[in-house]
DNA sequence: CTTTATTTTTAGCCTTGTCTAAAATATTTT
DNA sequence: AAAATATTTTAGACAAGGCTAAAAATAAAG
């Protein structure tokens, strides 16, 4: 398959993240989000232009194509399953990770990035709870998901509760659990699938499998 | 630390190893080495001689400096412990992990390579059996010879190839050697040095000398 | 609907790392 | 020792990816 420079993978990425569901993307965007000016922006817009991977017309802004998005989703499959390498193998904290995993992610092989994510169980949300697309560009697009399968150490906001019993309810309340509650898990305990639960800086606690898997998170909105 | 660009490495590398215990480099013989024109050669080497990486005069030939030699520890050893990850975690073949290696090597942290180390259990060779040098640079010898030089029918231990060209690993492959097998000469032909092996109590075989003087063996090591 | 301000593009320059062709130096042969 | 050959260096060019300053296009004010 074709490849890409470094930069143009990380021209590639940005764009992806700046353009949402629809709408365009603008030169000064991009020149701010890569730290370049933007006379260099304009000259690589041209290039990925040239290569297919961009809808651009000058003074018009632009998005990626469909190849584009492709790429894009490749780098990005790239650099969060290093993500998770990183901190779920060699112990780095989840601030620490994106840093190597942006040099990480411009090696490209495809068999070594097949062969990481099987090494690693075929993780579908890196150290920031964000998804990781697939062989084949998809992405778990869960809204929410159980405690029982978030990273670890990540604050997540409590977005639904899938059993309404009354006993239920009384193990929530004697936790300070509620919707919009936001919760990290500290540690799975392999042994009984039971987690250690924290809440801010509260005292840690144990919640076991039973209840766990009844309490659904998503990610907190940042700004 | 100072930092180099991933073509400096590769000629920090290439040096390293083509520079023995004494004796100069020449243009000539790096220049092939990387497969790069002499004039570009020799502006690398203007540069690396001002970063007093090496020592160098005019038309005189040039050795890595003793700031030179550490940097290149560096990279063999981020090289080599990828190797020994490809292989020993994502299950690699012995003969796929160079190319793979080769990119890896470039990605600078010290602490991903020396928490890399500690995942691994600091492996002290990598699986062509060349050694891993240690956060010091520091690397460990084990007696080896090649085999056209041990006594007959002796069963031996192969630790290292000499060779990684595609031809020699298909010779390997066909006759199923790799690093940690076990096998004797049996007999040496005068005429043309070849020799005849035996792995276990397979069929023997024939290799000649050009491939047999870069295989290496030590003894066995029994507990 | 002009004028002004902002955004984007062009034009020209710089650095890194490569190349070819030619000049300089070193080595080998006669 | 001179001539022929091989090696190495210099000179000049180019592509990628960045920069600044100026021009062109668009957007915002008056
Ligand atoms: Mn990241
Ligand atoms: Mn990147
Ligand atoms: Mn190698
Ligand atoms: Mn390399």
């Amino acid at each position: 398959m074709t490849s890409y420079s470094t930069s143009e993978e990380n021209y590639i990425k940005a764009i992806y993240h700046l353009q949402g569901e629809e709408g365009m993307v603008t030169t000064n965007e991009l020149s701010a989000e890569l730290k370049t000016r933007p006379a260099s922006v304009t000259d690589m817009l041209k290039k990925l232009k040239a290569k297919k991977l961009l809808n651009y017309e000058k003074y018009q802004g632009f998005r990626l194509s469909t190849e584009g998005r492709k790429v894009a989703l490749g780098i990005i499959r790239r650099h969060r399953l290093w993500e998770f390498f990183l901190s779920e193998k060699l112990r780095f904290s989840w601030d620490e990770v994106h840093d190597v995993a942006e040099q990480l992610e411009h090696v490209t092989s495809k068999k070594l990035i097949d062969k990481l994510d099987e090494f690693l169980g075929f993780p579908r949300f890196d150290p920031h709870g964000d998804p990781i697309p697939d062989q084949h560009g998809k992405i778990a697009t869960h809204e929410r998901v159980s405690i029982t399968v978030i990273p670890l150490n990540h604050s997540m906001e409590v977005c639904h509760v899938g059993n309404q019993a009354p006993d239920m309810l009384d193990i929530l309340k004697h936790n300070n659990i509620s919707i919009g509650t936001r919760l990290e898990v500290r540690k799975k305990f392999a042994f009984d699938n039971s987690l250690e639960i924290r809440i801010g800086r509260q005292q840690p606690f144990i919640l076991s499998n039973e209840v766990a898997r009844h309490i659904w998170v998503k990610k907190i909105e940042r700004s």
